[in-house]
DNA sequence: TACATAAATTTGTAAGATAAAATAGCTCGT
DNA sequence: ACGAGCTATTTTATCTTACAAATTTATGTA
C-alpha cells in the first residue's frame, strides 16, 4: 500500500515530513532550509534531499535555489496519491473531508458495480462475496469487520476491470476506517449486510443498473447516518 | 501542471526514465543498476539516484539492495499522478487505455457537473462558459478550440468545489487530446456545442440532475463516434 | 538616485568512501 | 552426498566534502 515496506532513514524522513506537511507544522514558519532539516532530524544531505524530492514529486514541495523548499498549495498535491491519502487519514479527522471523500466514491464504486456486473469473472465474484461473507461472520470483532468491509468495495474496483478506478482503494481504505470510527459510536450500529447482498446480486446476475443502484443505496446510507449523527464541524 | 517547471538534471533525467519504463522499454532486460544509469545517461550518482527515487515515490520503481531496481507492476503505479498520466499520453495511443481514461471521466463529470449545479458562484460559472465561447469562437483552428474544450471540463470539475475531482484535470487533458486526434481525422467533425451549451444552462439554472444528464451525454456521444470510427485495436 | 558589481544564501551537482542488505558460493564436518 | 555455517560479492543506502548555479541582497560608484 504504502510507497515501500522497508523502514529506511530515507523513507522514515518520507513519513515524518509527509505527516508534518498534512498537519500544517510549517504554515508559520515555512519548511526548513535543506541545512536545517539536516539538523532537526539527525539526517545527512542525501537522506534530506531524497525525502524532499519524494515530497516534490507528490506535489507537496517545490524547490528552487537560493529561494529555498515551500509548501505547495493543497491544490497542488497528489491527493490521490495513496501516501497522500493516508497522511491525510491519519491527521485530525473533519467532516469536510470525509464529505469529500464520499462525494468522490458516490461518483466512482456505483460505476464500477456496474461495470463489474458486465465484466466480472468467477474469481473476481468469488472475491467480492469473500468480503461480503467476512462482514457476516465478524459481527462481534471491529477490526475484521471492517477489513471485510474493505475486501468487499475493493474486490468490485477490481472486478471492473480498469485499473485507474482501483487506484482510488487507498481513498476508499481510508474513508471506511473512518466512517466506520464514527459510525462505532452509534451504539449497535453496523454496516448493512442486505444492502450489500444487493450488490453482489445484481452483479452475480448481470445487472448493470440495479449493481449501480445497490452501490449508490449503501454510500447515500452511511452519508446520510453521519450527518444526522454528527452536525458539521469546522474545518 | 507537471512536477517541475525547472529543467535540471534531475528532471530530465526523471523525464527521460518516466517515459521510457512507460513505453516498456527495460521489460526485457530490466532496470538498468544505478551504475549503469549514470553512465548510460552521463549522470552523476546523485542526479540518478534522486530520479529514481522520484519515480520509485510514484509507484513506477522500487529498490532493495543487492536486488537491484525493478519496474513496478502496472496495477502498482500511481496512474492518476500527472506526470504518470502525461507519459501515458506520450506513447503510442491504443483503444484500451482511451476507453479506460473516458470510463473514469463517465463517473467523475457528470457527478462534478451535478455539484457544480448545486455550488457554482457566478465567477465559476462565468470560466465554464468562458470555455464554451472559446469553443464557438475557434471553429477554424483545432488547437484553440481544444484548449477551449479542455478549459470548459476542468472549470466544471473546479466549481464542483471537491479539491479531488480537480486531480483528474490531467487525465481529462489526456483523454481530449487523444479523443481530439482521432476525431480531427473524421472530416468536418467537431465537438458538439449544443451539447455542451446544455450543461452550462443546467449549471446556471441549478438543475443537478440535468447536468449530470447532459455531462454524461457529451461523454457518451464521444465515445460513441470514436466506436464507430475506429474499430478495436490491439493493446 | 541609478546602475552596475560584489557578496551571501540556498539548492543543484559531483565524487569518493563506507555501511548495510541480500544473494551466491564455499568449507567443513558428518 | 548433504546440510550448517561462514565468506565473498553485488547492489543499494548513507555520509561527507567540495564546488557550481541561481537568485536575492548589499555595496559602491558615477
Amino acid at each position: 500500500m504504502r510507497t515501500q515496506r522497508g523502514a529506511s532513514l530515507t523513507y522514515g524522513l518520507l513519513e515524518t515530513l509527509g505527516q508534518s506537511i498534512v498537519i500544517g507544522d510549517f504554515d508559520k514558519n515555512g519548511f526548513p532550509t535543506e541545512a536545517e532539516l539536516c539538523i532537526r532530524f539527525g539526517a545527512s544531505r542525501t537522506v534530506a534531499r531524497e525525502a524532499v524530492k519524494m515530497l516534490t514529486a507528490k506535489g507537496l514541495l517545490s524547490a528552487r535555489p537560493r529561494q529555498g523548499t515551500k509548501v505547495e498549495p493543497i491544490a497542488h498535491w497528489n491527493l490521490l496519491d495513496p501516501d497522500v491519502t493516508r497522511w491525510l487519514m491519519e491527521r485530525q479527522y473533519s467532516n469536510k473531508i470525509y464529505r469529500e471523500f464520499t462525494e468522490v466514491r458516490l461518483a466512482i464504486e456505483p460505476v464500477a458495480a456496474a461495470l463489474a456486473a458486465q465484466r466480472a469473472n468467477k474469481a473476481e465474484i468469488r472475491a467480492i462475496r469473500d468480503g461480503l461473507n467476512g462482514m457476516r461472520n465478524e459481527l462481534h470483532d471491529h477490526d475484521a469487520a471492517l477489513a471485510a468491509d474493505i475486501d468487499f468495495h475493493v474486490a468490485i474496483l477490481k472486478a471492473s476491470g480498469n485499473p485507474f478506478f482501483l487506484q482510488l482503494r487507498a481513498l476508499i481504505n481510508t474513508a471506511l476506517r473512518i466512517s466506520i470510527g464514527l459510525t462505532n459510536k452509534i451504539a449497535g450500529h453496523t454496516a448493512s449486510i442486505p444492502a450489500h447482498e444487493a450488490v453482489l446480486l445484481a452483479i452475480e446476475n448481470g445487472d448493470a443498473v440495479g449493481a449501480e443502484k445497490a452501490m449508490r443505496a449503501i454510500l447515500l446510507e452511511s452519508l446520510e447516518l453521519l450527518a444526522s449523527f454528527q452536525p458539521e464541524t469546522a474545518h
